[in-house]
RNA sequence: GGGCGAUUAGCUCAGCUGGUCAGAGCGCUUCGUUUACACCGAAGAUGCCACAGGUUCGAAUCCUGUAUCGCCCACCA
């Protein structure tokens, strides 16, 4: 007989635990045992990339949640059987890292520019060193089977490869382009953003209704007056009857001090009940006016710098932030008596995603990856989709979830997903900031800078061109980019390894549904194009963690709780099964230290279920015959847990829960195992056995003893995924086979 | 403007393909010091499952509409 402690303590063990586990090398699935028992197919892999976090601080609750659905994911499928790989690995984060450090920099007084490229990544690859050491302890400490023998890094030396070898390959393939267009500029962080990083905010602004002057036609309505300095058109729709007259005329005058040419235009895109009708085009700030101007073959002319400071007018305008000049403008419109009408509006501002700043839509040279060109499959695997076929990338993005060849979970999010892809232009990769992959472009300048010449070399591959005079491009690469590849960089491409044969496509995918478009939508870009296949077979999507009020975790709350300080008070199986219970896919969830309690109390439940049975349990003693005869209690059990397998083929709660497993549905094989383990079996049949174990009928108590102690190695097995330290421990006292981890699953 | 989601016990939430689905955690009431567990046990209270129609033998669960809240997307100058 073993005499556990009366309670639980998960801070004892926890440690010891992992170390066990790191000892057996399980975590590599080169190292799991051998199962004779199972087919190949049983035996095939089951693959998952960990969502690389970014190097820019600790993991919060958001992250203990997410690695908990993969750890549950990998654990249970390794036990049944599958050559189970959880990749880990970090993520540079580009933007997010150099704005960080950036903004820590300065308060300490130090500039950016001040430091110099070379120096300022020094300062960031520092502080991402040290940044990388508190994830990876903290993965350590959720109980994260990850494979460490192939920890990865969106920046190091492979990936960096790996990130030249797409760029050059879509380069080849006409797919990466260098174009000049209007595109985000986020004048504080310096930088231009894609689409997808500009953050649109409902806002008051003011609707100003003018003339450029007395003698022009027609009134137009701007919520920018500073802008119309650059106006060289006034667009009206083709069947608005008021301003057919003036299709075609052009006007030269001068606005308030800078002189500016107008013609007018007839486009559908005009709204005949907007505003006036009419609408002033201002080729180089906005990007809806640029794409009329090439539809009009209209001149660009750009009065807005860098800084958001006007770059034409004379002194009480010339050099002034935006702001100021659009008072300046509107004052001047006043005292020339040509503003008609000023209306209070709500506007949707863009803005950046890291630095807050308003987007200012500025004419830029820059790299973009075209994902409406058509280009020949060099090689596909995917179903319906054949080598040598001409389509897009937006094609491939659509078809695979179209075709189901992905499925995501939950089904809704498909829509969301072929909104965004309808709404697709090019993506924007090139940025304007240090910290990260470098465009591997070299140029032979006979001009000054690369928004300049029109006769310079370009030079692009993945190694730096031979003889004199080249320059690589100063820019780097969306971070996006090089976490598109993170499917298959991670196991070794470019180069055609063993790993990538074997591991890819992975199995599934977990990130939070609010990184559907940034980070898995450019995963199955890349994966489809460069190796012709999908990077994952199942995307589960879930939610965001709040805290108990529903409010997002913020710092401007402060309402943020340290997964750390929640394992050691209450251990992390507990917050584990409070972080998974009664969360449904893609649902939101709040995060309740009360939850993660109750949780506790349930890991002492299960503890003391396996101290009453190991305490009157005689393992030798243990097995069924076929003349027994079972009570109903002695029945349901069986059934219920699968026990008897000769006589009974019902095995409920094994069948439920390993479906729940197999469907994502985590939340309802917790919630099963809870309610069966507490309500069934420790209320129900261990005070039923009660009297049996203290009885003189020898082969009533054989029976009882049998169904205790098989139950509790099946509730050991079944719970394993969710509260891997608990079961391992009680696992360790149980018997002296290997580690649980490796345990097969109990037979459905 | 388009799309999505939510509305179930005091609080936070499950309830998957319609019929033991009216549930869980925490909280609350009463009783209980039996050698697994007071991090417990027994018993219990609290819900016209947002509202109004409809389909059905039967709906929290499907359909339509309404209301409130939230999220995402978007080129209304």
């Amino acid at each position: 007989m073993i005499e556990l402690e009366k309670s639980y303590d998960a801070s004892k063990v926890e440690a010891d635990i992992y170390q066990k586990w790191l000892n057996s090398g399980y975590f590599t699935p080169e190292n799991l045992p051998d199962r004779p028992d199972l087919t190949a197919e049983q035996k095939r892999p089951y693959t998952i990339v960990l969502p690389p976090p970014n190097v820019t601080g600790n993991l919060h609750m958001g992250h203990a949640f997410e690695d908990t659905i993969q750890d549950i994911l990998i654990r249970f499928r390794r036990m049944q059987g599958r050559r189970a790989l959880w990749i880990p690995g970090t993520d540079h984060a580009s933007i997010a890292t150099e704005s960080k450090v950036a903004k820590l920099l300065e308060k300490d007084g130090v500039r950016k520019s001040d430091l110099g490229r070379t120096e300022f990544v020094k300062k960031v690859e520092q502080f991402t060193a040290e940044s990388h050491d508190v994830i990876i302890n903290q993965l350590k400490q959720i109980g994260a089977s990850l494979d460490w023998t192939r920890e990865a890094y969106t920046l190091d030396d492979k990936r960096a490869e790996g990130v030249r070898v797409a760029f050059k390959t879509m380069y080849d393939d006409g797919l990466i382009y260098q174009g000049y267009r209007v595109i985000n500029w986020d004048p504080k962080g310096q930088t231009v953003i894609s689409d997808d990083e500009v953050v649109h905010q409902e806002r008051d602004a003011q609707l100003y209704t003018f003339r450029y002057s007395k003698d022009f036609p027609i009134p137009i309505a701007t919520t920018r007056p500073e802008t119309k300095v650059g106006d060289t058109a006034v667009a009206v729709n083709p069947n608005d009857p008021r301003y057919q007259q003036y299709i075609g005329k052009e006007y030269d005058m001068t606005f308030c001090g800078v002189p500016i040419h107008i013609k007018i235009i007839a486009d559908e895109a005009v709204e005949i009940d907007f505003g006036t009708g009419a609408l002033g085009v201002t080729p180089a700030h906005s990007i809806i006016d640029f794409e009329m101007s090439q539809r009009h073959n209209l001149p660009l002319v750009q009065v807005i710098n860098e800084h958001a400071k006007m770059m034409v007018g004379g002194e009480n305008l010339v050099n002034k932030k935006t702001t100021e000049a659009r008072l300046v403008i509107v004052e001047w419109l006043q005292q020339q008596d040509l503003l008609e009408k000023t209306e209070d509006i709500k506007q949707s501002v863009g803005t950046a995603e890291r630095t807050g700043a308003v987007i200012e839509p500025l004419p830029k040279l820059q790299w973009f990856i075209a994902v409406n060109k058509p280009f020949a499959m060099k090689q596909s695997h995917i179903p319906g989709i054949n080598t040598g076929d001409q389509v897009t990338l937006k094609q491939l993005m659509q078809h695979v979830i179209e075709q189901k060849t992905i499925g995501i979970v939950p089904a809704r999010f498909e829509k969301t997903y072929f909104n965004w892809i309808n709404n697709l232009r090019d993506w924007c990769i090139s940025r304007q900031l240090w910290f990260g992959h470098r465009i591997p472009v070299w140029y032979r300048a006979n001009n000054t800078g690369i928004d300049g010449g029109s006769e310079r070399e370009i030079y692009c591959d993945i190694t730096p061109p031979e003889g004199e005079g080249w320059e690589q491009d100063p820019d780097t690469l969306d971070t996006w980019f090089s976490s598109g590849l993170w499917t298959f960089s991670t196991l070794g491409w470019p180069e055609n390894t063993s790993d990538l044969q074997t591991y890819h496509p992975t199995s599934a995918i977990i990130p939070g549904y609010e990184i559907l478009f940034f980070w898995v939508a450019r995963m199955i870009l890349m994966s489809t194009y460069l190796l012709g296949d999908i990077p994952f077979k199942n995307i589960y999507l879930h939610g965001i963690v709040r805290d108990n009020r529903g409010r997002k975790f913020s710092k401007s709350l402060n309402n943020g709780v340290d997964p750390l300080e929640v394992t050691e008070k209450f251990g992390t199986d507990a917050l584990r099964m409070a972080l998974v219970f009664g969360a449904a896919p893609g649902n939101d969830t709040a995060f309740d230290e009360q939850k993660v309690k109750g949780m506790k109390h349930f890991g002492n439940k299960l503890w003391n279920v396996a101290r009453f049975i190991l305490m009157n349990v005689d393992m030798k003693n243990v097995g069924l015959k076929e003349s027994d005869e079972f009570s109903p209690e002695d029945e349901f059990v069986l059934k219920d847990l699968g026990l008897y397998r000769t006589r009974y083929d019902e095995a409920r709660v094994v069948e439920k829960v390993t479906a729940d497993l197999e469907n994502f549905m985590l939340h309802e094989a917790a919630q099963t195992l809870y309610n069966s383990l507490w309500y069934e079996f420790a209320d129900k049949y261990i005070e039923h056995s009660k009297p049996a174990l203290n009885g003189d009928d020898d082969n009533n108590k054989r029976i009882k003893q049998t169904i205790l102690y098989q139950s509790l190695v099946t509730y050991l097995k079944l719970l394993h995924p969710f509260m891997p330290f608990e079961t391992e421990e009680i696992w360790s006292k149980l018997t002296q086979k290997d580690l649980l981890i490796v345990e097969p699953w109990p037979q459905q």
